[in-house]
DNA sequence: AAAAAAG
């Protein structure tokens, strides 16, 4: 095995050169360092700024979703050290992202690359976007769309996604290439369904999700398709003469196969929407009895869904935090966030938290779970808080976990100024940065721990971390944290929180998920008591502003396919199984040009901070993770998720998928599977209820650069 | 089987 590092003169040799012939350095501080041209990257960031100033123009709501971390949009982080000022200059980081020693020591041997760089105009091509031009034709019709910005509203009130239905009519002249008449045809056939949002809210309104199923119904005769569609997924050599002269229009076909499979719900309709069992509160109340009811024995892989009780946007219509039980301070500090009344996920939680159960949250990702649980938790502090208030050496009262650093560290970031907002302090509790200074902050005294297990579990073994006065527990991505290897760590830590408050109630235990199922009933027999359960109606995946895509491609041919979908301007994140193959295809992307960067377990965390942070702030477009990435992570606008590899699991595609549509906003998921896999992907699709175009694809077809033109 | 989470 080569060193990692090769001599600075070695590696200056493979460097890309600037047209001037000087090596391109990568910062300031080396020599022959040249600053970006100030118009590439600066472009995407004027245009950024016109988007939000339009929106915030509207007024309609805030100019960011409500459960966003306030600084993600590059505004004040002033305690983060790593982030000194650079956001405010861009031109200072650019290069950055070719300062390939930094990342050399990584275990990735970067001289097999260097050939491959020799020829190069990449920091040409990176400096200046506009050698992408040719890319950037589609841009125009894009743009206007994205201007006119209706959709943040719908963030607020899901009615006013009705204009987005139109909007797919707009699109599909859009895609421009005629050879696909049928499937805008089969757009229209869908049509009625999105046209009907506005009618669906008056639906909900009088709760009637059962009607929902009816609906489905209707197109019950269309299920016979169904059956049709699995003969199609393995008769797909049948289709690939088509594809070579290349039409298209065949898919359509597709689309109709399509469309029963996402309307057949009946299957899951006893567990989700049967209403009979809720209208007695009692057994939707408990844990066990769901459980052991809504196993049904053809679902042994996907756990049944829990009985939960169902909150619909409608509800929350004129209620404040307020309303809910949150006291001023709090209030304000949640409007600073952007969220300036609560969403459904929120509404449902929040008084039960108040009032003191414990409580299991079911909401779509991006749909606010961390308000849901930061406010009441912060709520509930300032009861329960008293005289310990700010006491030195305090122990922590509430408890915040997460799978991952990152998710860890964006909760604080929401979590953080609520506490504050009533003198509470939080401090993050994670592995791979130095103890000194969260040593430091317990030993000062906190009320608030957000971390993750692996962390908290040491500092407590070393006795620097006391949890018996724990009284409210939070486990973000609970069915995550169930899986083994996270699970034991997870009960040993709730273990050692207190059983009783200071007032003698039970302790709290707030269990949340976009995926939340019988999972966790291993955590919630053991910690729970009467958990009341919540999930938000009409806000499965089936009903999101996502556009779901499989591509059929040729193992061979799937990296040049990736590298097509990824040269859109828009932000994309990229899925692989493992950390070699992420870190290959980030290189891949780079060496072609496109600002690209990883994130998976083998950086360090300060690498796997800035690469994140690299996106949020739109340095670079592309994110090529493993499901470190997957669930949680909320960025700004990515308008492309690309599953290079498929996911293990239902779960695994709808929390990949929810790094976009967030806020409403639309967004694309493609995922590429090898012919072989197609039965595997359906499967999974169907467990998430949702309905997605498979097609084949090759390098160089219309349907990869069109979806990677969004 | 991989990834995540402690070092």
């Amino acid at each position: 095995m080569a060193p990692y590092n090769k001599g600075a003169d070695n590696r200056a040799s493979d460097r890309p050169r600037h047209p001037n012939g000087t090596p391109a350095a990568r910062s300031s501080k080396h020599r022959g360092f040249r600053a970006a041209e100030p118009t590439a990257p600066r472009q995407k960031q004027r245009w950024d700024a016109e988007e939000r100033r339009g929106r915030s123009a509207q007024g309609e709501r805030p100019a960011r979703p409500n459960w966003e971390p306030r600084d993600s949009g590059g505004q004040r982080r002033p305690e983060r050290d790593d982030r000194g000022g650079r956001g405010f200059n861009r031109d200072d980081r650019a290069p950055r992202r070719f300062d390939r020693d930094d990342r050399a020591p990584r275990r990735f041997d970067r001289d097999d690359r260097a050939p491959r760089r020799d020829n190069d105009d990449r920091p040409r091509r990176s400096f200046d976007r506009d050698d992408r031009a040719p890319r950037s034709f589609n841009r125009d019709d894009r743009a206007p769309r994205r201007d006119n910005d209706d959709r943040p509203r719908r963030s607020f009130d899901r009615d006013d996604r009705a204009p987005r239905s139109f909007n797919r009519d707009d699109r599909a002249p859009r895609r421009d290439n005629d050879d696909r008449p049928r499937r805008s045809f089969d757009r229209d056939d869908r049509a009625p369904r999105s046209f009907n949002r506005d009618e669906r809210a008056p639906r909900r309104d009088n709760d009637d999700r059962p009607r929902r199923s009816f609906d489905r119904d209707d197109r019950g005769p269309r299920r016979f398709d169904r059956d049709d569609r699995a003969p199609r997924s393995f008769n797909r050599d049948d289709r690939t003469p088509r594809r070579d002269n290349d039409d298209r229009p065949r898919r359509s076909f597709d689309r109709d196969d399509r469309a029963p499979r996402k309307f057949d719900r009946d299957d899951r309709a006893p567990r989700k929407f049967d209403r009979d069992d809720r209208t007695d509160r009692a057994p939707r109340r408990s844990f066990d009895e769901p459980e052991r009811g809504k196993f049904v024995p053809a679902d042994d892989v996907k756990l049944a869904k829990l009985q939960a009780e169902s909150t619909v946007a409608s509800d929350v219509e004129g209620v404040t935090f307020g309303d809910l039980g949150i006291g001023g301070n709090i209030s304000r500090a949640l409007q600073e966030l952007g969220a300036s009344s609560p969403f459904p996920i929120q509404a449902a939680t929040i008084p039960d938290v108040i009032a003191g159960k414990d409580v299991l949250g079911r909401g779509r990702t991006g749909s606010g779970k961390t308000i849901a649980f930061g406010a009441p938790l912060v709520e509930k502090l300032m009861e329960h808080g008293g005289g310990t208030k700010r006491k030195m050496g305090r122990a922590p009262r509430a408890l915040i976990l997460a799978p991952t650093r990152e998710l860890a560290l964006q909760i604080d970031r929401t979590v953080q100024p609520i506490a504050r907002s009533v003198g509470l302090f939080t401090t993050q509790i994670y592995g791979g940065v130095p103890y000194g200074r969260q040593e430091g902050a317990l030993e000062r005294g906190v009320d608030i721990i957000v971390g993750t297990p692996g962390r908290v579990q040491d500092l407590m073994n070393k006795g620097k971390l006391d949890l018996s006065e724990v009284v409210i527990s939070v486990l973000d991505e609970a069915d995550h944290m169930c899986d083994l290897g996270f699970l034991e760590p997870v009960q040993e830590i709730l273990s050692a929180t207190a059983e009783v408050t200071p007032q003698g109630n039970r302790a709290q235990k707030l269990l949340f998920s976009a995926t939340l199922d019988t999972q966790v009933a291993a955590l919630v027999e053991q910690f729970l008591h009467e958990p009341s359960v919540h999930e938000v109606a009409g806000e499965d995946q089936a009903s999101s502003t996502i556009d779901h895509r499989v591509l059929v491609v040729e193992q061979r041919e799937k990296d040049r396919v990736l590298e097509e979908l990824v040269a859109g301007d828009g932000k994309t994140i990229v899925f692989a199984r493992t950390r070699a193959y992420a870190e290959r295809l980030a290189d891949q992307f780079e060496d072609a040009g496109i600002r690209a960067t990883s994130l998976h377990g083998d950086l360090n965390q300060s690498r796997r901070t800035r690469n994140l942070q690299l996106l949020t702030s739109g340095r670079v477009n592309v994110l090529v993770a493993t499901d470190v990435a997957a669930r949680g992570i909320h960025v700004d606008d990515v308008s492309l998720v690309v599953q290079a590899d498929a996911p293990d699991d239902y779960k695994a595609y709808m929390h990949r998928s929810g790094r976009t549509g967030r806020a409403g906003k639309e967004g694309t998921v493609v995922t590429l599977v090898p012919r072989g896999r197609i039965r595997k992907i359906e499967g999974i699709l169907e467990r998430a209820e949702i309905a997605a175009d498979l097609v084949q694809a090759a390098p160089g077809d219309g349907i990869v650069s069109e979806l990677a033109a969004r």
